[in-house]
DNA sequence: GCTTAGCACTCTTTCCCTCTGAGTGCCAAT
DNA sequence: ATTGGCACTCAGAGGGAAAGAGTGCTAAGC
């Protein structure tokens, strides 16, 4: 695909403006943009090519151009310019990663909601395990008579626990043992390596408080096959904000009962390229319910193996050099948080200029 | 109040046949049904004094009867009918009770997900403590150089968790200790207990570790204050399938921007009466923008000082008596699980006629 | 006195028609 | 190659008119 500087420039502008007005954009309005300087007539001919090469399209013979799947992909990949964030923004985006909570899938739910709220688009995260993960520490804690808790360490340094309830009754000492037996034989071993020998041998040596062995290690097993974690889908209705889901909630509606938790954690399958910020458009998505549809998603580190994705949903018709910058923005304050930090719940980048104190 | 028999078996059709049509009734519609024997002009005079009476409305002169706010609720609280669930229900409610996940959090989501699913409404779920929790266990968890994980459990059992990084080091052996001192000293001590003398007290006794000390109280405080656990909201845009919400999408956006978290925490404050079933109708909220939205919400138990809260948002014209059936079949089969089972995956009120094994 | 048939009236909804205006495509001139 | 000009197209807005549903009222009936 071979365009001019000409028609990269008409091309883009027709994005930029139509991502702005969400109307066709005529000639003139091209014509009249103070870096262009051809008449309307030329910005006609011009179209007709883009549009012959599939570039744009055309709602209806009168009306003005849109850009095509195609044309927001050349753009993405070609002439998207870095979006500067405004000191308004950059502020608001601060004010925001003042993150509240302190347990991690808390965290990654609210960084769900802010990313929407600062987009005005549904959003979402994910975290990602990006090694193979073992048990790193087992915990077993008296809850009550009968009522166990298991807590599990694994090596990507979450923490995930379960209320165990027992017809029989053990002791505290008993756990002990029990748990002194887990660490000693279940740790460090990969999903691969748990099997029914294993299972006798801990059952064996677990004492008294041997029938807790399956449950227990079924649990770990869970956890350690669990590739992805939780996906915080939040802000659905943001989409109708957008005037193309204004008046077809019907449609709204669809996207999301394609695009459900199960789907978002398979999206990264369908990927074009490879990289830290991706863009699926519109038609470029799997389902035909979300050829109108793109998604804007975007990586950032999470010590220990882990891997955070945040994803904004919009129309295909989006602003995704100001998404991609905002994008980055939390992504790379997140990385640092998650990373570097003493206390996660503030980033020490943003410690300065950050005074907005509530509560 | 007092209404007629025939008043009321009136007033109970225009309810129950506007809520499946979402369309105006008219004085003949009632007039046909089988087992309503008189002519549609005594059903107009009747409605006609129904409306004097403020339980209907007309949304103009000529289209039929609609309840008002007082209609539905008259309709609760007197003519409501127990709704039988039919087999395909208690079937599909059966099959959705299979919760896979484990974790407390997780299971309240989850929880949620299935219940607007299964009313084709959005639902939220939350838990609230009954009574003052208290710590029962710390435990401190090396993740890794000048990483450690605080995992706290509490009297509801709760378990919550920390991941705090250092810049100083300790040793496996620091923590060991201070986990002592921390249960020794901080745990069956309410929120109002802590104060600073203790936190001396302990940051002494903690040893090498004790820079962690302030970390851990804090965290410990936060938890304890904690008197709601996480609102879980889901299947906002099942609304839009509501045909008042069809096509007027900025309605719905409102409501969700109204009905946060925050708010559905607060929601049992302006209850108008007590019990284990709650309705909210349309006005009746605090809120205007809700003034045709309705909440239904039932509380079941889970044990250890907690309760939940399951409830389903949608709009005033809602079919109360089939919403509340099945938020009961949830919300006992819900308390049976969360408290006689052993492995809360399997309530044993299901286990018989539960035979679809996915997986 | 309650009930009912009949009828005029009201008001929304739908359909169709026209008109307007934006924007195109092409042609001839520069 | 670019431009001004012009005929053409088509979606969307506006405006009745007609249809249809349902009411309220009145007068007759049981």
């Amino acid at each position: 695909m071979e365009l001019t500087d000409r028609q990269k420039q008409i091309l883009r502008a027709i994005v930029d403006i139509y991502v702005s007005t969400a109307e066709p954009v005529g000639s003139k309005a091209i014509a009249a943009l103070p870096d262009v300087s051809c008449s309307s007539a030329t910005i006609r001919n011009e179209m007709a090519e883009l549009t012959q090469m599939g570039l744009l399209e055309q709602p209806h013979t009168s009306a003005g151009r849109i850009p095509s799947p195609a044309g927001y992909r050349f753009y993405i990949d070609e002439l998207m310019q870095d979006y500067r964030l405004s000191m308004d923004e950059t502020k608001s985006l601060n004010e925001a990663l003042e993150l509240k909570s302190q347990e991690f899938d808390k965290m990654m739910s609210q960084v769900g909601k802010l990313v929407s709220k600062m987009t005005d688009l549904p959003a979402y995260t994910v975290a990602t395990r990006r090694s193979e993960a073992v048990a790193k520490h087992f915990d077993l804690i008296m809850a009550g008579p009968g009522s166990i808790i298991l807590v599990l360490m694994l090596s990507d340094d979450q923490v995930k626990n379960k209320l165990i309830k027992l017809p029989v009754s053990v002791t505290e000492a008993d756990l002990k043992l029990l748990a002194a037996v887990l660490n000693a034989s279940l740790t460090d071993l990969t999903a691969e390596q748990f099997n029914g020998e294993l299972l006798e041998k801990i059952t064996r040596a677990g004492g008294a408080a041997g029938t807790l062995v399956p449950l227990v290690m079924d649990f770990t097993l869970e956890c350690l096959r669990q590739q992805h974690g939780d996906v915080h889908l939040t802000g659905q209705m943001r989409l109708l904000g957008q005037p193309e889901y204004r008046d077809a909630a019907e449609k709204a509606q669809e996207v999301f009962e394609t695009l459900d938790e199960d789907m978002i954690s398979n999206l990264p399958a369908v990927l074009p390229k490879d990289g830290p910020v991706q863009f699926l458009v519109g038609p470029e998505n799997v389902a035909k319910e979300l050829k109108d549809t793109s998604v804007v998603m975007m990586r950032f580190d999470i010590g220990e193996g882990m891997q955070g994705t945040i994803g904004v949903v919009g129309p295909t018709r989006m602003d995704y050099a100001k998404i991609t910058a905002k994008l980055g923005y939390f992504a790379e304050n997140l990385g640092r948080m998650f990373q570097k930090t003493e206390n996660p719940a503030m980033p020490p980048a943003l410690a300065e200029g950050n005074n907005s104190t509530k509560e």
